[in-house]
DNA sequence: GACGCCCCTGAGAGCACGCTGAGAGCGCGG
DNA sequence: CCGCGCTCTCAGCGTGCTCTCAGGGGCGTC
């Protein structure tokens, strides 16, 4: 999930990024509309998180030629409150939302995932499979009654498999997605830790929740194995 | 004090309207869920009054989706009186009153006020986990009948994390909200209070509030360790 | 039935992360 | 002007997480 922020305020730019990293998202940034411009045609992004002041060109501008070249990611406006320019104008402009500065990271982040939401179907607090299940909030998962400690790496994979159950998911896709998408290290990695979640999820309790598919990858039982 | 009205049939939504600013109400209406999410996150009213039948996005979605994005406007859902909904359903997503076309718009003007009698932000005065409680008000907090002596710093933090139990928050967060929303130091300030922290509510009850997540952040027991 | 590929697993190295004690800076009150 | 308390920085240390590596075993294929 990669999110793009252009602000030219340095330490604005610095602490979103970090912030948004620390909540698992990919970020890039860009100092200026121009190079916004560049990344946001040249990648992916589920959403953009755009300053409106910024030198060269402006967030209205960056904003409207996006649209116009058929960039239709979220867009949320970020602007001095009492700056030269009107928040009507940015939603007509085909912003998705809109912060004044200064605001507080929390609210940021709830805005970034209600226009995530938006786009995609709201998921359930808590994930399950069978007896499995998995509380992404409150960082928790359990069996039945047992709570597990899980270490992050196990919990993110397990997470993952949970968003995709009875279905099987590539080593390559679980390396990118759970790791880093420029992972270059041992791909037994995988192995190593779907080897580490088993003796913790099913070992104990005579079940199996993650089957081997050999030659393609893992799938989840959706029934908690 | 502002009303935002969500209403898609223009002679209620009218009349409404007509009703509340003789009532000396600002009023602002949208005709379709988008539209009401939009002015409702882009503005602070007092009241929120919600149709529940509206095009594209219905009244429920535009509830939920608030309460997600933490906006704790109260909310007065309308709707007719054999709708195929229900009202503890409206009330399960965080509405805060309900009425059924047809209602008289005395019934209307006596639930806005009190809706607004009971204040916005419905907190409640003492946060409590167990026997650990904090009172924002006194700016008082303790365990049990003990009271604890913390510094400002402290007490915000642990206000913070009472405000979340049960749910993991991650330092950056900490640091935008119980610091500074562009604090710039070393994050390793929010591991230094909460040692502090701990070594005042928890270390002299031999009890455990604040958790660590490792690699995600903290989280404050609901029952207080 | 034999071979080869893929997967599993145990051991261990490196190191990131979080915890803590010490102390500097600063504001406020005496 | 001094002392106190709060805030924050810094560096050291220990834990346990992450990842690598190599060997063994299972499954599919020929």
């Amino acid at each position: 999930m990669r999110v793009l922020v252009v602000e030219d305020e340095p330490h604005i730019a610095a602490a979103v990024e970090r912030g948004l990293r620390a909540e698992g998202f990919g970020v890039d940034t860009a100092e200026d509309g121009e190079k916004g411009l560049l990344l946001a045609r040249r990648n992916e992004y589920a959403v953009i998180v755009l300053d409106l002041m910024l030198p060269g060109r402006n967030g209205y501008d960056v904003c409207r030629t996006l649209r116009a070249s058929d960039v239709m990611t979220p867009v949320l406006i970020l602007t001095a409150k009492d700056g030269e320019y009107d928040e009507a104008d940015a939603l007509d402009l085909g912003a998705d939302d809109y912060l004044t500065k200064p605001f507080s990271f929390v609210v940021l982040l709830a805005r970034i995932r209600a226009l995530l939401r938006r786009g995609a179907p709201q998921r359930p607090a808590v994930l399950t499979a069978g007896d499995l299940w998995l509380d992404p909030g409150a960082h928790r998962c359990g069996r039945g009654e047992s709570l597990l400690e899980l270490t992050p790496r196990e919990f993110a994979l397990l997470e993952y498999l949970l968003r995709h159950p009875d279905t099987v998911v590539s080593k390559t896709e679980l390396l990118a997605e759970v790791w880093d998408a420029w992972f270059e290290g041992d791909p037994n990695i995988v192995e190593v830790y779907v080897g580490y979640l088993r003796r913790k999820i099913d070992t104990p309790f005579g079940r199996a929740a993650i089957e081997t598919v050999r030659g393609v990858g893992y799938r989840l039982d959706g029934k908690g194995g």
